[in-house]
Order: structure tokens, then C-alpha cells, then sequence
RNA sequence: CGGGGUGUAGCGCAGCCUGGUUAGCGCGCUUGACUGGGGGUCAAGAGGUCGCUAGUUCGAAUCUAGUCACCCCGACCA
């Protein structure tokens, strides 16, 4: 870190003195995360060209570069979910409002934020549409009718589709109104295979967290407070961010018989009987896209892993005489073309016009984990320049078994990035055995912190109320572990408390 | 919903208080030349119903009234 830092400083000592402040500010990197975290971050994404706002407040435009960002963690999940056995399927965007109101706690839950469609065709509707939250409802409704027989078990299904959550408070890719996401749905025989089931899509879900985005999890199950409306238990992963608050990165419901009940979602068992199913529902969202960003990312732009990066390499030629151009560029396309067959996935800029300078900066903002200069000296030394995004690290590499050193560089820093931030997320992780001692903790370094509560709501708010910090996951739930860190009480959980967003 | 603020070029803003006729600046964009190992320079350009409506006035971006939109601050979530 203190060594890009100072790298940083250099660059900013030469850039030109004159202009006024608002062409200095279009030159001027980013706002640092130390300063401010939120700007910080509005600002990497909008540089990065991952989204921008759309008209309608809430509402984002996903770029491109971030949509390819989005599909590079799709496709590691979609991979999964099939070999776990799931399908992909389409339901309906528009839900019958009364399909809604059929479990209880799913209304109260998801009312305030839910949009409705009142007219339609020129005329109001005889039942308003909801825009759909989430699908458990008309997915219920569809399992109660194909699902006969146990022998229809257990049913496993996922889409990939966009939900609408009215926000107040919307940010990119973090809260937004709508947002792109997977929703599995299972039904099964029995409690057993359902609590299975929602503990293997927590595991996927970990596993992509992990091994694709480097972003190392907590996994657990939810307070009461925090469980998803209708559902018996849900658990989560929660990763940190750089600015010491948590983020929910995905969630895993085992729904139990509540929507079985709801929907009348019933099977004949082998022994004749009728029976109601056991049913799960498990999503992560474009949010992710968001985690990446916070998890990794630096004072000079994004920082992508290179297990989800659209772009792995850029190659930036560099030459000032026209015959260097020729052999330079040359040379450029041969080494890309050798690199993406060997499943790398290159860019050659070879924009003109664009000085070398203006496309390192580009490509810096924008996350790509390696660059590879070329310019004449190099042509003679019969080598590349790579330099590394997330170390800054700059090295020579030879054109003989280029594309093996690449790959080998290109884990090493999917590895690297998954280690600084298991680091930090280690070193953002602390007890605290009295209130005060959380306080310091949470206002402090901030990050996770374990305590023991006496497991109520009431407490549960209390400590939401004065600190701000939520239980991400319980930890533990016991007879007697010790003395709630609030109330004194006998404390019958230990819990992972953080601020979160 | 309660309080505060802003609408002028793609983006960011100045001008408004103290009306005056070609509405300006930076970034970005276009063209060309020189440049090219960390955000280039110069030159020439393109780009505007000043949110909308009505009023005051010889004259409105500027003053008045109304209206619309958006942003910020207080109750949820993948």
C-alpha cells in the first residue's frame, strides 16, 4: 500500500500547475476512500463506466463494461446452480395483489416497498399487479400446481430476472430500485432435504464469493429480526467492506411449510398420504457487483479479480518513430493473439491519438489486473512490460512462454487480492466484552464484532438504536454464555454485530 | 410527508442582487499539425427554446407570481 501511495504522490507532483479548478478537478484522482468512503465510491464507478443514474430516481443504467462484470459472476453461478441439479425458468414480472396478502408475514414485510399497477389498457384494473419484490408468491402458486407426487420432488428451480424494491435511499448497484438477480425456488419431501438445500446454495454462494470475487465471507444464520419475511430461517453472507461496514452479499431461506401452506403446495407420499412440502429460496443480486468494487478497489479506481475481469490484460503498444510503429504494433497483435488462445482474454489498445500515459490511466480506473507495455526497447529485449493493478508491481516478461507467465501473474493476483482482503477483514474483526468496549470497536476500526447479547428483539433494536450496528449473524445460541454486553442479562447468544449497508 | 437547496451546451459551473441587445468559462467533443515509456501542445470548429407558464417593462437568464422537476437532511432492504 505505502508504496503505490508514494507512486501516487509522484504523479500528482507533475501534473500541470496551471488551469483552473475545474480542469484540475477533471485531472485530480479520486476523492481517497480515508476521506470519503461513499464519494470514493460514486466516483470509481462512474470512472470505471460500470453504471450511471437513469431518469427515473432509484433506477440505474447498467454500462457495459459493468454489465460484462455482472455476467462474469453469473456465469460461475448459473454453472453451479446446474450441477447441483436446478433448472432455469421465466415467471411473470406482474404478481396479482391478492397473491401477496396469502402469507402474513411476506405482506407486512415487503408492503412498504412494493409498486403497484393500478391501470392498464386505458382502464383501472379489477385487481392491482405488483410489480414483483420477489417470487416466492407466483412461484408457489405455479409448484402447487405441478407438483403431484413425491415423485415430483424435490423440484429445483432458478430465474435470472430484475425485481422492483421502492428505495428511498438509492445507491448504484448497492440499493437500487430495480435490480438484476437469480432467485432459486426448491420444494422438498421433507425438513431434512430442505435445510440441506438451503445450506448448499449458502456454500455456492460463499465458494463465488470467495474463489471469483476474492472476497472472503462470514457465513450464518439471521436474527429473527433480520429474517426474510416468510421465511423460518435465513442465512447469509456477509462480507467487509474497506470502510469497516458489512455488507449482506447474499441470503439462503429455508421457508419451512409457510408458503407450502399458503399456496397449498402439497404432494402424495409413497405412503398415500398428502403432504405439505418444505421450501427454499436463495438469491444474490447485481449488489455483488457493488461488493467488488468496496472490497477491492483503491485510491487510483477499481481493482477487479481476474476470475471476473472482462478485460485481464490491456496491452498498450508505444512507439514514436513510424517504423517502430509498424514492428511495435506488429508484435502487439501477435502476443495478443497468443494470449487469447490461450483463453486469456486480451485487449490491444491501439488507439491513436491517445498517448501511452492517458491509456494507463484508463485501464487503471477501470479495474484491468494487468497491463503489458510494449515499445521498442522492449521489442529488442525480446520482452513485454507487465505491471500489476494491484500491487503496482512492474516487471519485464519474457515473449518465450509469455502467455504461461500471464497466467501464472493473473493467479497470483486473484490470489493476492483475496488475501489483502481476508487480511483486512482478520484485522477488522474483534470481541468486545463490555458496551462501551463495542463502542470503541465499531467507532474505532470498525469492521465485525463478536458479543454476547440476551438474544431479544428488544435489545437487538436497542443496540441498533444507539449504535447503529445490526447482528449480521448469529454466532451462537446457548442456555448461559455469559452477560448481554447491554442489559447485563444472562446472555443466551454470541452474535456478529457490524454497521452495515 | 416536514425542513433546506438547485434548474443556463454532453458534464461541471459563472452571470441574476444592481434588467440593456453577439450569454460566458472549464472539461469533454470534431478537424488538422506536431507529439508519443504515466492524464500532451497549438490552431481552427461544432454545440443553448437560460426548466415551464403567465406577468411587469421600450427591453427579462436577470424582477414578480404560479407551476414542474431534481438534489440534500429525519422511519426499510438482495
Amino acid at each position: 500500500m505505502g508504496r503505490r501511495f508514494s507512486l501516487f504522490c509522484e504523479l500528482g507532483g507533475i501534473l500541470p500547475v496551471r488551469g483552473d479548478e475545474a480542469s484540475m478537478a477533471a485531472k485530480r484522482p479520486f476523492t481517497p476512500r480515508s476521506e470519503d468512503f461513499p464519494r470514493w465510491y460514486q466516483e470509481v464507478v462512474q470512472a470505471a463506466d460500470l453504471a450511471e443514474n437513469a431518469p427515473v430516481r432509484g433506477c440505474m443504467v447498467i454500462k457495459p463494461h459493468g454489465y460484462a462484470l455482472w455476467e462474469n459472476i453469473q456465469s460461475p453461478l448459473d454453472r453451479l446452480f446446474k450441477e447441483t441439479g436446478h433448472q432455469n425458468a421465466y415467471f411473470p414480472l406482474l404478481i396479482p395483489q391478492s397473491f401477496l396478502d396469502k402469507e402474513a408475514d411476506h405482506v407486512e414485510g415487503f408492503a412498504p416497498e412494493v409498486a403497484v399497477v393500478t391501470h392498464a389498457g386505458g382502464k383501472k384494473l379489477e385487481e392491482p399487479l405488483v410489480v414483483r419484490p420477489t417470487s416466492e408468491t407466483v412461484i408457489g402458486h405455479m409448484f402447487a400446481k405441478w407438483i403431484q407426487s413425491h415423485r415430483d420432488l424435490p423440484l429445483l428451480i432458478n430465474q435470472w430476472a430484475n425485481v422492483l424494491r421502492w428505495e428511498m435511499r438509492p445507491r448504484l448497484f448497492l440499493r437500487t430500485t430495480e435490480f438484476l438477480w437469480q432467485e432459486g425456488h426448491t420444494a422438498h419431501a421433507n425438513a431434512e432435504e430442505a435445510e440441506e438445500e438451503t445450506l448448499r446454495m449458502l456454500d455456492i454462494y460463499a465458494q463465488v464469493a470467495e474463489e471469483y470475487l476474492a472476497i472472503p465471507v462470514r457465513r450464518g444464520v439471521k436474527s429473527r429480526i433480520e429474517t426474510f419475511p416468510g421465511a423460518e430461517r435465513t442465512y447469509c453472507i456477509e462480507g467487509l467492506m474497506q470502510d469497516g461496514k458489512a455488507l449482506q452479499m447474499g441470503t439462503s431461506h429455508n421457508l419451512g411449510q409457510n408458503f407450502a401452506d399458503a399456496f397449498d403446495i402439497r404432494f402424495q407420499d409413497a405412503d398415500g398420504e398428502r403432504k405439505l412440502c418444505h421450501t427454499t429460496s436463495w438469491g444474490v443480486s447485481t449488489r455483488l457487483v457493488g461488493a467488488v468494487v468496496m472490497a477491492h478497489g483503491d485510491d487510483r479506481g477499481l481493482i477487479l479479480p481476474p476470475r471476473i475481469a472482462p478485460i485481464q490484460v490491456a496491452i498498450v503498444p508505444i512507439f514514436r518513430k513510424d517504423d517502430d510503429k509498424a514492428a511495435v504494433l506488429g508484435k502487439a497483435v501477435e502476443l495478443a493473439a497468443a494470449l487469447k488462445d490461450a483463453g486469456i482474454l486480451v485487449r490491444l489498445d491501439d488507439r491513436e491519438q491517445i498517448k501511452p500515459g492517458a491509456k494507463f490511466f484508463e485501464w487503471e480506473k477501470k479495474g484491468v489486473p494487468l497491463r503489458l507495455e510494449l515499445g521498442p526497447r522492449d521489442l529488442e529485449a525480446g520482452q513485454a512490460v507487465a505491471v500489476r493493478r494491484d500491487t503496482g508491481d512492474k516487471a519485464p516478461i519474457a515473449f518465450e512462454g509469455l502467455a504461461d507467465t500471464i497466467r501464472r501473474e493473473l493467479d497470483d493476483i486473484q490470489k493476492g487480492l483475496f488475501e489483502r482482503a481476508t487480511r483486512f477483514r482478520d484485522e477488522h474483526t474483534h470481541q468486545a466484552s463490555s458496551f462501551d468496549e463495542f463502542v470503541q470497536l465499531l467507532e474505532g476500526p470498525g469492521g465485525f464484532v463478536e458479543a454476547l447479547c440476551d438474544g431479544t428483539d428488544e435489545t437487538e433494536r436497542a443496540i441498533k438504536e444507539k449504535t447503529k450496528a445490526t447482528i449480521r449473524i448469529v454466532l451462537e445460541d446457548g442456555d448461559d454464555l455469559g452477560a448481554c454486553i447491554l442489559t447485563g442479562a444472562t446472555a443466551t447468544r454470541r452474535a456478529l454485530f457490524a454497521r452495515a449497508y
